[in-house]
DNA sequence: CTATTTGCAAATAATTTGCAGTGCG
DNA sequence: CGCACTGCAAATTATTTGCAAATAG
């Protein structure tokens, strides 16, 4: 929860105005489902986003949620972001954004960045097909695992 | 099966070396599993690598696939690739390289660019940490999906 | 030879579905 | 009031693990 409120505000009501126009009711979980997701600078995956919202509607259904975040997904208010190897996770922010992700814990972040907004799309990529739009991954060691620098969280045997 | 024979050759040449380097055995599961990601352009799943490898070798277990992808993993000579909603995809390209994704059949190709390769990370990246690398995903329709131009993959229901 | 690796089958984890009750519009 | 939505539990799918037999080096 470090997204300011009244971005999450916006959010929501982007969320009422999208419910209204397709005709899908606009429920006490589903607001507290995308809240999480929309509050949320992690981007959390299924069961996170469960183990949130059950804090405040202590009887909602892990079903419920899967069901919701694909709806929302639906509806276009959240992307999903490949994972590393865990399940998928879920993004709410509307803006255009890149990531940063660490290789190491699986964190991962959003920034954002004009000129990487403006990529010039090589024709090597044009040839597969049309181009919605481009998307920059950083990959990196995040602060946290660089001062916890052990061993990779997968091993390999050691070299004999 | 497009990658070019020696390519797959000097791919298979490397998993050797790097056996040898740590000890495990180039067994012939593993050559055979090997082989099959580094000769596909398609970033196939387990359960694919395990179709294509049962051809040739009609023994395998599928477990045994996944126990050697991510010894693959391991080694450094597989990606994996964060998939659109199904399960992780794995990728043997050694060389630098970028990513074309269809946001509606998942289909995932490769392709190379100078100029991508040399991005320059924005400052707000590297406020997470260290930056080992950068990746470009571009998306958009293929041309397959363009073509049969009908719903999306997964509805909303009807504007009402 | 001997430690590593394999295949099998069973265990676990993740996600989806069927259904009857509930409540919003 | 009716249809969409929910929670439950059971079904399905994906992935991992334990162990005895097979095999690479």
């Amino acid at each position: 929860m470090v997204v300011p409120a009244d971005e999450v505000q916006q959010r929501v009501e982007k969320l009422a105005t999208a419910c209204r126009q397709v005709g899908v009711k606009l429920t006490h979980q589903r607001l507290e489902i995308f809240r999480e997701v929309a509050g949320s600078v992690d981007h959390p995956d299924a069961e996170t986003v469960f183990r949130g919202v059950r804090q405040r509607l202590p009887t909602v259904s892990l079903d419920t949620v899967y069901r919701t975040l694909w709806l929302l997904h639906d509806l276009g208010l959240v992307q999903t972001l490949g994972p590393r190897r865990e399940s998928v996770r879920f993004d709410a922010n509307p803006r255009r954004h890149h990531h940063y992700l660490c290789v190491r814990c699986g964190l991962t972040r959003d920034f954002e960045s004009a000129e990487l907004d403006a990529l010039a799309v090589p024709p090597a990529a044009c040839e597969f097909g049309s181009v919605l739009g481009t998307q920059v991954e950083v990959h990196g060691l995040c602060a946290c695992c660089a001062a916890a620098a052990d061993g990779p969280p997968r091993e390999v045997p050691p070299p004999a």
